[in-house]
DNA sequence: TTTAAATGATAGTAATACTATTTTATTAAA
DNA sequence: TTTAATAAAATAGTATTACTATCATTTAAA
């Protein structure tokens, strides 16, 4: 048996849906290349309907524009993170271990364990470090959030701060603790390879020193005392 | 007897130095208000220019392009405070009470204490809350670091680390705590008043909320045992 | 088989991000 | 005081970006 995943999109992040015609799917494998190559600044529908061996106009039908892409992108990672939290700590039962297991998968190099066709998870993780915080970086935050495109960053910061009060139901930061964590993990890592003497990380360049002085910040903090 | 306070800027930044005339003091002035107005994505020359009464041309005498422009400013902004928290700190011993007054310093809206002719402050304060991971997050940002267009971030996180030491000699991450504080400080800021279900601060949209936020974290986390 | 939906091909526009050149003020050294 | 250098203003022009619009063609569902 062969189980595919499939996320559910916000419908209002497109015009017509990616997944479900050869061309979307194109669109969304090629500009996870491209941006992931060129970075979001320099990243064109122009050069993308080039990779692609379509026109400009034929992007325009599936997105209104570049930030639109960028959103949807955006909002699968974080579903998809998600969904693989749920997956690696459906059989925990120690809140503590879980609250483990969610830093480890933050702020580690994706393995490809859920598979998905379309979509380079590797390289989408690495977009997401280096461009994620761009999507809601912007004047228009607030419409954005009013038409729900952040659900699923909003939802997995929920889930982690959820289980931050199931080891210390007193904790009174747990949301901002869970935010700290998801945007650290991500920025510690552009860090250590980019700007390394902004961490403690610079020499040897591992993640696993992420995972551990995010452990350490994390249950230093919740602590009962 | 009035002190100005005048930031030597990394030459590479500009073309001609804005602090040097009339022409490029307006540059900044009017580019933090309007950056402020508008956002650095809809920011163009061109509109600065109008505002100033300048032609575009004119402004490209002294910035290269906007990225560069951005990079003087958030540059001039953390150099600015450092020399604050320089200030702010010089006569305190302790060093936890150092870094509570750095904290407190990062985290709340700037009054502006130290004054500057063409430069305002607050509003550049929260340019860099909304705008400032865009000054790295990009695909040149090793070449923009070989220029050293980063060291004003760099010394700052350095002093915040070294003074994280003075409180505990043994923490193994001191420079990363101070980055986490540093970013962390601006990420809950722009979270509270735009994504608000990411913080724990949404509804009282109290900043002291977000010291005491940080403080729990960061002394916590370096308690010695 | 017809009909609609998706795609492809082409064209065009306004704005952006520049570069270049020439003219006119301003200032500062000879 | 003249000369020469410097800064600014005025104007023009280009390539690219970020779109919108139209129409013909392929494909796939009724």
């Amino acid at each position: 048996m062969k189980l595919q995943l499939q996320i559910k999109m916000n419908e209002k992040l497109f015009h017509r849906n990616p997944e479900q015609s050869e061309l979307g799917k194109k669109i969304i494998l090629h500009s996870i290349h491209l941006i992931h190559k060129k970075g979001v600044e320099s990243f064109t529908f122009k050069k993308l309907a080039e990779d692609i061996g379509t026109t400009e106009a034929g992007i325009y039908r599936y997105f209104e524009n570049k930030h639109r892409l960028l959103l949807y992108i955006v909002a699968w990672y974080w579903s998809w993170v998600e969904y693989r939290i749920s997956f690696h700590t459906n059989n925990i039962n120690d809140p503590v271990k879980k609250l483990k297991t969610v830093i480890q998968l933050l702020a580690t190099t994706v393995e490809d364990d859920i598979k998905t066709s379309h979509v380079d998870e590797s390289a989408l993780h690495q977009i997401i470090i280096a461009e994620g915080s761009k999507a809601y970086l912007t004047k228009h935050v607030t419409e954005d959030n009013k038409d729900q495109f952040f659900k699923p960053y909003k939802d997995l910061c929920a889930k982690i701060g959820d289980i931050i009060l199931e080891c210390n139901p007193n904790y009174k930061y747990p949301k901002s603790l869970s935010s700290t964590i998801i945007e650290m993990a991500h920025f510690q890592n552009f860090f250590m390879y980019n700007l390394p003497s902004l961490t403690d990380f610079g020499k040897d360049k591992d993640e696993s020193k992420i995972v551990a002085f995010l452990g350490n910040l994390v249950f230093s903090s919740i602590k009962k005392r």
